[in-house]
DNA sequence: AAAACGGGGGC
DNA sequence: GCCCCAGTTTT
């Protein structure tokens, strides 16, 4: 009991610093220079089978036209289609999009609400883009498990889950709450950088000490 | 639990 | 050409 908490305990701090090294993911970066939970909701739908590059200019480019519930709600869907492309997915999320600025203008007075179970009633907005809006909008208490987060934490053998909502409920269970909000920025820089899905550096590995090195060969 | 969604970029 | 990418929804 003790070991694990002083193991999860070391490996934050380590991941801490060693980010610094890195560059920062995207919505680390948007973090930095806006923090507006609608932004962060927006660019968290665009995020989705897309890589963070693409979701940045894409996000820019619909931000520069317009940047508030209100104001996407005025676009048709085209429009936001081809503002958004080459996200995945873009026309349905630009469906989606304009259904989420219709709901949020609607029902919650073009405010993003900062309640799990209601940002989970939007369409395209499952546990993890709920929880991302929840920890990096409104710095409220989260856990945002991506495929990153799922993917290290099973490797590491801190939690064995199968799925990703499996494992959210378990680092809800066993995570000390001070590391929530910043466990999943710490662990997709890892991911991106290390300890990556298929064929993971671990010579090069920071927490490498700590890791039990399971599903190495791949696991997703 | 597994498939479908959908397009660009890397190798 | 084939595989990958900060998932969600439907079957």
């Amino acid at each position: 009991m003790e070991v694990k908490a002083d193991k999860i305990h070391r490996i934050v701090e380590i991941l801490r610093r060693e980010k610094e090294n890195w560059n920062v993911p995207i919505v680390t970066l948007m973090s930095q220079t806006d923090r507006d939970p609608f932004k962060i909701l927006v660019a968290t739908v665009l995020s989705l089978r897309t890589k963070d590059e693409v979701t940045a200019k894409a996000s820019e480019r619909l931000f520069k036209v317009a940047d508030t519930p209100e104001k996407i709600l005025k676009l048709k869907e085209e429009e936001i289609a081809s503002l958004i492309y080459p996200v995945g997915f873009y026309r349905r999320k630009a469906r989606n999009l304009k259904e989420i600025c219709r709901i949020l203008v609607e029902k919650y007075g073009g405010k993003v609400p900062d309640d799990l179970e209601e940002l989970l009633k939007l369409p395209g907005v499952g546990r993890k883009t709920a929880n991302l809006v929840i920890t990096l909008g409104f710095g409220k208490p989260g856990i945002c498990v991506d495929t990153h987060v799922h993917r290290i934490m099973n490797r590491i053998g801190y939690v064995e889950t199968k799925t990703p909502e499996e494992t959210e409920f378990a680092l809800r269970e066993k995570l000390p709450k001070e590391y929530w909000i910043e466990i999943n920025d710490l662990l997709v820089s890892l991911g991106q950088h290390i300890c990556h899905p298929v064929s993971p550096k671990c010579s090069q590995c920071p927490i490498e000490p700590y890791c039990d090195k399971r599903g190495v060969k791949r696991s997703r």
